[in-house]
DNA sequence: CATGAATGAGGCTTCATTCAT
DNA sequence: TATGAATGAAGCCTCATTCAT
């Protein structure tokens, strides 16, 4: 929020996009296509103008440069992860089963949102500057919170306590994380759901106590 | 092995070998540096030339194509990872032993070797034509592997069966091949060991017969 | 008044001539304060428009090319030049003190006008076609005026002769030409008419019959 | 000499440039003639490379930027003035015969060099940042000296002493400054000594005490 | 009149790659 | 082998201008 997202076209008084916004969401979805398929670097302007029907020049309406159209679908996709996570924590669990419905709900999104996920996994250090530092700092964030349910489970005697809180951390990131590469291997023969409540069962079984 | 990996070395006078031999690790290690940093798209070949500390042009000397290089990189470290592969079959433990044996080895290779597996897991698509084939066939050969390994431990009874197998062969590689990613976060504070132990461990109770 | 001027003002129905002059002017001025700042090639339509605080597009209304524009500027400019002229020459003074006069009053006009005068000085070779052919005529008519009233100022005896007509004329001309940039110098400290009346007495001492 | 004119083509060794030289010249000196003709901002590297004989691309091995070229046309052209400065300098003349040599001697590199002088005088506006800084330092040297000796040939008496000697120091630049305009009008009839001679003459007359 | 999205051309710059020396 | 100038293609971005609303 910090980082220039605003403003892309100067409009003096307080017009009404109206259409505005589809070709606005058109373009950030061309782009999310492209930019998980081939990355965020090899990935040029032009195919994305391609695959939105417009020529190369007029995608700047929509974004200042390529850079911060990259930050937008990050932000994005920040701003749904971070959605899921309030949600989460307002249904008052206890912190162990907190965090596997935080695993199931995320995992989820990013089953429904592979490309997104992609990016946003794969394409934050592309970043420079200030946007590359608050995109890092969503990072840390996002590790601290999973960082503060485990503490509070071992605490409470739901997680093994035979092992340090951070490293139980990076492997429960570490799977969460991965689970957008599973539907890609082997024809897709599992659904979302069932792929969510594997990587629930597993993990549960890897960090609970004995 | 198949794609246009061949005709580096041509040595029509008895030249020294072993020089030839550094320099183009030299060039090998400064592409994994750098690639690894900034990715294959974003890298360019002044880069690498500049840590070399050699000019542009005389990179060609060592490799083909950019793409070549990268595809090289990728073809060692794979080499590398398939030795660790025959090392732990070469064992005879049971199938359950062998695979956490596997994952404890190759975390420790991914640690050891973090810029390596970067791009290893990061850049394959990044190949194309017979090289990007080739690569994805690793991949696949890889998966392929583990599932065995998996099915029968199922069948020893020392994997649960209550889920997939399919599942489990994501879940296990998706577990390992983030161990990389392990180091980056807060202050290194565990050992390579540690870190490939605590894997290990949590692999086990994650997939364990209950 | 030859080239491309007219059309601009179409009143169909009996809108108020005001308002339109007025958005006229701000438009001009807007222009002239950004091409002398940042030359008229540096200049964006764009920023006219901001500073106008109106669209990119809108501004078509008041011309019909930027080229258009920056015409228009010279040609008032040249206008307001060309005024002083007459008003000096109606004043009945020997050529001498006609010059004299003619310099004082323009340089005036320069100190007042030095955005535009800046313009005029500057840009004029950045038209093209019939519009640069009109204001290259503008330059060799001023000078020759100049010339004229040097060469029956020499006759008069009032102006040196040992020098030709020729040079005096490029030396007092590029003298005038100059002092718009007398005020951007250290610290604005002298008025536009002590400015003007120094350049005065300073040509006069240069080209004065001994 | 501060901001960023070495280090064009990253040469690890000491290679010898030998041939380089030339094409470096040919391209300032393509550079120069454009830029004069059309201005910095309205001149295209594009313009610039077609004149050389070498493709657009090429030509960012003999800089960095367009400005950067800029930059070093300015600097070589300011280096060249300063050395003006200097030679006269150590003629050991009073201050006014100094001053008036001086006027003299640029006047004449100037006519020499129309088109740096154009660029030099008309383009340091274009420059951003340490660059433009280190330009405008360049000028407020340039007129520091010039005030200097005026105001030591006013103590001396031989300025008069009438007119402050900040106008004095302006009307003297202006002149000077716009000699470069004199061979432009009316079929160069005038070597460049007789300008330069007619400017000294002029000058002196127009500052000499009385 | 104003809007603002779209155009189409062009500008600066980078870069993988080649090649004569 | 190494050099470094040159290529040619492409990439990002800007901008004057148009036009339907």
């Amino acid at each position: 929020m910090t980082a220039t997202t605003a403003g892309r076209s100067r409009r003096p008084n307080g017009a009404a996009p109206t259409e505005r916004r589809n070709r606005d969401s058109a373009v950030i979805a061309a782009a999310i296509t492209v930019m998980s398929q081939k990355g965020y670097a090899a990935t040029s302007i032009q195919e994305v103008a391609d695959r939105v029907g417009v020529l190369k020049g007029s995608l700047y309406h929509y974004f200042r440069s390529k850079e911060e159209l990259l930050f937008r679908i990050l932000e994005e996709s920040h701003e749904q992860v971070v959605e899921i996570e309030h949600e989460v924590a307002a249904l008052d669990l206890s912190a162990f089963e907190e965090l596997l419905e935080y695993v199931r709900r995320s995992s989820t999104w990013y089953l429904s949102n592979i490309d997104r996920a992609n990016i946003f996994f794969s394409e934050r250090n592309q970043l420079t500057g200030d946007r590359l530092t608050e995109a890092q700092a969503w990072g840390r964030a996002f590790e601290k919170h999973i960082a503060k349910l485990l503490t509070s489970a071992q605490t409470d005697g739901d997680v093994r306590s035979d092992m340090d809180q951070r490293l139980l951390t990076r492997f429960v990131l570490g799977a969460l994380n991965n689970i957008r590469f599973w539907p890609s291997r082997s024809g897709k023969s599992f659904s979302n759901d069932e792929m969510a409540a594997a990587l629930v069962s597993l993990t549960r079984s890897a960090i609970a106590a004995p």
